[in-house]
DNA sequence: CAATGCCTTACAGATTTCTGTAAGGCATTG
DNA sequence: CAATGCCTTACAGAAATCTGTAAGGCATTG
């Protein structure tokens, strides 16, 4: 089995559960944990330069601001800077991210080894995650369908910029000028019109403003 | 020290560690968890018609939904009917809510003892809950401003109308008309725009969609 | 009664949203 | 190479949104 892991995790509860079952189930020896996207890099980095490199990081995707300043606020952006440091290191996400479109990107973009989805059974499957990646295989939680494409109403990546900009209060000009820094495409005014009209028909919604509002009751954006 | 406390909590992480924490932390001899709603709250049934009444129930907001059927969905449904149970039980709530708005519906209207927000510290804050709650006190996060006095806005009957019809993609002309019929005044259009439009100056919005976004994501519509 | 302030309404105009049509690019196909 | 379909973009016009101004009603006050 793995000898370092490291986990990075703000809430308490899961952090300390995670390390205690990583011990008691797995012996993993040597078990670190922070609770700050910055701390965590940092130990990977000097493990790194130290030839003592982790093998496996275990992170959440949120992480609670607060008064202290960080430059990585997400577990999206530790997972990106820590891959680039390290290419081999095994990934493992534990968050309560449902979206299966956030989390095949997590496979496909971020080259993540395992999803855990936060849940009734999330030691038991980070457990059996653990057990598939040390054979290089990969884990996703059962509840999640990562095959897209036959579910009809799917949002991609461009939908979910465009809803929840306007969600934010962005007139569709604003929004074009984001897709465009964003180099996401097609990002004309009128692909965008054409898009979130579509969005309508599929959710059954008059308006922008009916349909951010589904949406977010759905827990889509 | 409390003798008999019940955790509902549906995920894994954080049931184990809480539970870990009251048996080594404050010694409580019969620590007992669930996963549902349902079955939390047919233990407190249970242990109160036998008459082993438990002395605290600690309980999350949100329960994943699975496929089992479950009559109480969430923890505000728990909360309400084992306070109407068994009035005297202490109730902590652990969840990862930061809405003070409703927060401080929970004290108010559910009589809850303790609100305790999930973050970096929330083992250590519930520690210190059960202790304060065993002494008859209250606590909750210091991070939660129930303060609310300035931030908070009432919604009164003219707004909520607005806002749920503006959600559902009516246009002003036609919420107009239903005012109308609701005999709910004033009801002209004009009217309308400038309750709106002071809305967005006490909610931070730039439009409509932005409104409604951020009223459904507060709970308050 | 006159003056004042507040609330409701009407209206105007600039901007945005929404819908439909049309043109150009590009890949596929026969 | 021409024909076809699909996707992106441009544009246009009707409707709706948003903001500001002004007028009238009503209660309060001196």
């Amino acid at each position: 089995m793995f000898k370092k892991v490291l986990i990075a995790e703000d809430f308490q509860g899961d952090n300390k559960s995670i390390v205690d079952t990583l011990k008691a189930k797995l012996r993993i020896p040597e078990v670190q944990e922070e609770f700050y996207c910055d701390k965590a890099f940092n130990r990977l980095k000097v493990a790194h330069i130290n030839q003592e490199s982790y093998d496996v990081l275990i992170t959440d995707l949120s992480f609670k601001k607060d008064h202290t300043h960080q430059n990585l606020i997400s577990g999206y952006e530790l997972i990106e800077v820590s891959r680039k440091l390290q290419p081999d290191i095994k990934i493992i996400v534990n968050s309560m991210e449902e979206n299966p479109v956030q989390i095949k990107t997590l496979f496909d973009s971020y080259k993540i080894n395992a999803y855990v989805c936060k849940g009734r059974q999330s030691l038991d499957e980070l457990v059996k995650a653990m057990e598939l990646v040390r054979d290089g295989a990969f884990y996703v939680s059962p509840q999640i369908d990562l095959n897209l494409g036959k579910n009809v109403f799917e949002l991609d990546e461009l939908d979910l910029v465009i809803l929840k900009n306007l969600a934010n209060g962005l007139s569709k000009k604003q929004i074009r000028v984001k897709l465009k820094k964003m180099d996401l495409r097609p990002n004309s005014e009128s692909a965008i019109d054409k898009r979130v009209s579509k969005l309508f028909d599929e959710f059954g919604a008059k308006n922008s403003t009916e349909l951010v509002a589904k949406l977010i009751r759905e827990g889509l954006i």
